[in-house]
DNA sequence: ACCCCAGGCGTGTAGTGAGA
DNA sequence: TCTCACTACACGCCTGGGGT
């Protein structure tokens, strides 16, 4: 056993447990080490003990001991005195779920007490100082607000520091568990099997919350939210469909332009790695690595993002523009990986980046042995492989809900460019990989260069009508709407197109204040959010095109009904199809006939064509200045960014000019009874 | 077909310092 | 003074967590 010298927090138990002992001292230390060991057993998680049998084993060899076993237990005591300095963190902070929940509370009242509990009252330099000292000697990161008063509001409520330590507990423990070496592809890979259990409690917490809330719409029909919720993104089958549909679009776009693919694998310095896997098949006896400088996988994404944003500026400077995608992905040993799939304009734009990705990639370690090899890899893709190439990625990592792999059978990493197959054990691969995600808050999918995907989202619950209007108006933001709208829809058995949209929005790789739409943002000025602050309240309702017109989308009012059953579909179908929120508090729909007899506007020609559009100049801000309005919607009184163009006022027309008006009212006259057709 | 908050990260812009 | 390479920061988009 390596004896360590050290000097450490507590004090020597040999010494101090001498005073309440008569024994002779070789049986003295031997208890102290046997209680020691003992007590660090039903501390430390259960599935550390083989890590732990390593360096403490409870029936050592003869051998080992030498004869000497006052020795033996000296060094035992030390050792495990070592080990408790080292990993001081984990046997403070592993602790189940209740704990933290009350941990939180008694962080919450502490600090109540020492900020408002004293009978003077205390500055604020002095409250925000007590705050910031309790984080920091606590290691959880200070409250993240603007405003001092907001993050004294934080850090005395509960619910904040709830989710604070259980980010740490999770963080700390998750981290010791790689420095220890738990974390390997034999048992499981990616992530520990606590982790998992964690991740699986919060899921389980989070979908009985779900199920119990029930909300009422305007038409009275209630619905559970975790019915709400199958329904939109955080359904993985939905998010996992989407995300397969820009994969594919941003395909079809790129062969539709000749644009050239690369596929990327990079990955980070051997010192963030902590366990080598020791081989290639499922028995491979994976090794400590003596390169590991104790990194977390937190850090080593860090690193990525770092080296990305430097290749990121570089690129921008040579006028190299790539638009794809980015998926973050674990090693066996929790250490992540990347791999992208990138589209550039040419063959060379591609080698050029390729080069300066490589050039950063390599420059820190670069000389270490595999670097060369391993660092990074660059495969060209072929047309039409990339949707199959990445499907593998993203049903590998957003599995689905039934407890399927999403056809990936066996769970795979790709290890010094080798597969390799997990032992998945009691958890999914993709269950691994998502506690994973969460306990380190590393984003796994990112697009590059496209446009937004909340638009497209907004754009899918934007009524017809609102298009058929828009196509009346000869404006290029209007155009871009409906070509827009069309695109995002299914049309019999015409897949929604992620490219038409794309196209739309003015192609790929555009500035944020060149895209043809953006979200249409309702803000509530002067509310207080429940720290007490004053804030803005945004909220998107629909979508708004360059000219500054509001395409809204479907939305209810929603509220909460927790006593009543949630209903079945045929009391829901009962009530009747529900009212929107908007399409009656606005005179939109009732002038916009109007607006066309008098200004004479002509149908739009085609309502979907594939040109490209010629983008118009961008507004300038002060032209661009919003009119206020105040609306009261579900009881709530908010102010519009309601641009001046959508608030029309109809001139009178000229007395000696109804000949003309004749005419155009007969010219219209097709339009105006497709209008009344629809019911409008 | 929820809503709010927190946090990660892409993007744009301003700033900095070295070197030509 | 300009360019280059990089950094810091603000802002906004997007995702995830959690709540009733």
């Amino acid at each position: 056993m390596r004896i360590v010298a050290k000097r450490h927090a507590k004090p020597d138990p040999v010494f101090w447990m001498r005073r309440r002992s008569n024994l002779p001292h070789d049986q003295h230390v031997a208890r102290v080490a046997r209680e020691m060991d003992a007590r660090m057993r039903g501390e430390l998680p259960p599935q550390w003990g083989p890590a732990f049998d390593t360096i403490m084993p409870l029936k050592p060899t003869v051998r080992a001991v030498g004869g000497d076993w006052l020795s033996w237990n000296l060094a035992r005591v030390d050792a495990m005195r070592a080990f408790e300095h080292e990993h001081k963190d984990i046997l403070h902070w592993a602790v189940g779920d209740s704990e933290v929940c009350a941990r939180a509370r008694r962080c919450a009242s502490a600090l109540d007490d020492m900020l408002n509990g004293h009978p003077l009252p205390m500055s604020l330099q002095d409250k925000l100082d007590t705050v910031l000292d309790y984080c920091e000697r606590l290691g959880v990161e200070k409250p993240n607000s603007k405003t001092p008063d907001g993050l004294i509001a934080r850090a005395i409520t509960e619910q904040w520091w709830r989710r604070a330590l259980r980010r740490k507990v999770a963080r700390t423990v998750e981290h010791a568990a790689i420095k220890l070496g738990v974390v390997h592809h034999r048992n499981g890979g990616y992530a520990s099997d606590e982790a998992c259990r964690r991740r699986a409690d919060q899921n389980k917490r989070n979908a009985d919350l779900l199920a119990r809330v029930k909300m009422r719409n305007e038409a009275g029909q209630v619905y559970s939210l975790a019915e709400l919720a199958a329904l939109s993104p955080s359904n993985r089958d939905i998010r996992r469909g989407e995300l397969m549909t820009r994969i594919r679009g941003c395909e079809e776009f790129a062969d539709a332009n000749g644009h050239h693919g690369l596929f990327l694998t990079l990955t980070c310095p051997s010192r963030f790695h902590a366990v080598l896997s020791g081989g290639k098949s499922r028995w491979a006896k994976p090794s400590r690595n003596n390169k590991y400088e104790g990194d977390s996988p937190r850090d080593a994404q860090q690193w990525l993002c770092r080296m990305w944003a430097k290749a990121r500026a570089k690129m921008a400077r040579k006028g190299i523009a790539a638009y794809g995608f980015r998926v973050a992905e674990p090693h066996h040993d929790g250490c992540p990986h990347w791999h992208a799939l990138l589209w550039f304009r040419t063959p060379e734009q591609a080698q050029t980046a390729r080069e300066i990705i490589t050039g950063y990639w390599l420059s820190d370690a670069g000389d270490e042995p595999g670097a060369l090899r391993n660092r990074c890899d660059f495969k060209p893709m072929e047309r039409g492989g990339a949707a199959g190439y990445v499907a593998k990625y993203v049903s590998k990592n957003i599995g689905a809900e039934d407890g399927g792999d999403a056809g990936v059978g066996e769970h795979t990493d790709t290890l010094d460019g080798v597969e390799q197959i997990m032992d998945t054990r009691e958890f999914k691969g993709w269950q691994r990989v998502d506690a994973w995600a969460s306990t380190w808050g590393i984003r796994q999918f990112q697009a590059i260069g496209q446009p937004s995907v909340t638009v497209w989202r907004e754009m899918r619950r934007v009524t017809k009508d609102q298009i058929d209007h828009a196509q009346m108006r000869l404006d290029l933001g209007d155009a871009a709407a409906v070509k827009a709208w069309w695109a995002c829809h299914k049309q019999g058995a015409i897949q929604a197109s992620w490219e038409g949209y794309v196209r739309a929005q003015g192609g790929m790789c555009r500035k944020r204040r060149e895209w043809a739409l953006r979200t249409a943002v309702r803000v509530t000025k002067d509310t207080t959010n429940c720290y007490g602050e004053t804030i803005d309240r945004k909220a998107v309702v629909g979508v708004e095109t360059r000219v500054g017109h509001w395409l809204v989308s479907r939305r209810q009012a929603w509220r909460s009904c927790a006593s009543e059953a949630a209903q079945d579909k045929g009391q829901r179908e009962a009530l009747g199809r529900p009212w929107t929120r908007f399409n009656n508090c606005t005179a939109r729909l009732n002038e916009e006939p109007q607006r066309l007899l008098m200004r004479g506007d002509l149908p739009w020609p085609k309502a979907h064509d594939t040109d490209e559009i010629e983008l118009p100049a961008p507004r300038t801000p002060a032209s661009a200045a919003p009119i206020e309005q105040v609306n009261h919607i579900a009881g709530e009184r908010t102010t519009f960014r309601m641009p001046q163009c959508v608030q029309i006022a109809p001139a009178a027309p000229p007395a000696n000019d109804l000949d003309a008006l004749l005419v155009r009212m007969k010219a219209f006259a097709p339009v105006m009874r497709e209008l009344v057709a629809a019911g409008r």
